[in-house]
DNA sequence: ATTAAATCGCCAATGACTTGCATTTGCACA
DNA sequence: TGTGCAAATGCAAGTCATTGGCGATTTAAT
């Protein structure tokens, strides 16, 4: 049989090599999970997740703990948009740094826009010296549109 | 009997005016919830306030209701710290003006660090015209004690 | 192929609220 | 100073997201 080349075998190829140097084992619920989310263009919630894979034979309590997995190795980023429900994106490494950009997010419409990195930084650093190191900033508020 | 003038009772007064003024009634398990938020120094969560509230016969029912009431007759600020609890405070009208002062937390030992309001300001003031009209700030990170 | 450890799937338990309902209470008005 | 009634309470049961226990299964190193 001739060797394949096709898109998605070299991805799934690419994620496997990815959680093996988490120290993570490649099983099938982990791949479907992270398969999802590299797709999605958009954080999406455990519900989410939980809602196309259960039909597939994967169990909710598996899905919780691989998202967790996943996110503790770091190959996954958690947010919370302040509607307490916790979503979870693939964390492209190569655009990753010391900190996330700002999100903001629209009380009224949901609409959430992400804002330059530079935007408060000069701020941040002097909390980061302060207080703490600030990994994550979250703005609320009404967007122009719903004001 | 003489008029008494300590300040607690000044508070309680003071308090009950605000509640009806909200059109609310002047309860016991109300008027312990309000002044429990009021003495606090910093965003107290539902369970924080129960474990105190419940010993003194309050139901957590009531509690949560009257955190509600309190919440949508803008008597009081709820907030999400980004740890799936809701947190609530006192809502200082002397000081309240368009957004609430700005929160830390911290992902590792929880603690919550209110910034003073001037912190970041000026920058916001440039996200308002932008983007939107910023009412909510939420920093997570690493405290200092924790880094 | 063997085997220990990681992971899975089922299911029960927790925790944070929420709701239903019968009883009590604040307070507007008589 | 009562009295009525909607608002608020206490109790209990229910919901929903998330977590933990545990025996069975699967991965990957040898």
């Amino acid at each position: 049989m001739a060797k394949k080349h096709s898109p998605d075998q070299v991805d799934v190829a690419a994620l496997q090599t990815m959680l093996r140097g988490a120290g993570l084992r490649s099983t099938t619920a982990r791949m479907a999970v992270i398969q999802r989310l590299q797709a999605a263009n958009s954080p999406m919630s455990h519900s989410e997740l939980a809602e196309e894979l259960m039909p597939l034979g994967f169990d909710k309590a598996t899905i919780f703990r691989n998202l967790a997995d996943l996110t503790n190795a770091g190959l996954v980023v958690r947010s919370e948009l302040g509607d307490h429900v916790w979503r979870f994106e693939f964390r492209d490494h190569a655009h990753s740094e010391i900190r996330q950009h700002p999100h903001f997010v629209c009380i009224d419409c949901g609409n959430i826009t992400c804002l330059d990195q530079a935007t408060l930084e000069k701020q941040l650093k002097t909390i980061d010296d302060q207080i703490g190191h600030v990994t994550e900033v979250l703005l609320r508020g009404h967007c122009t549109s719903c004001q």
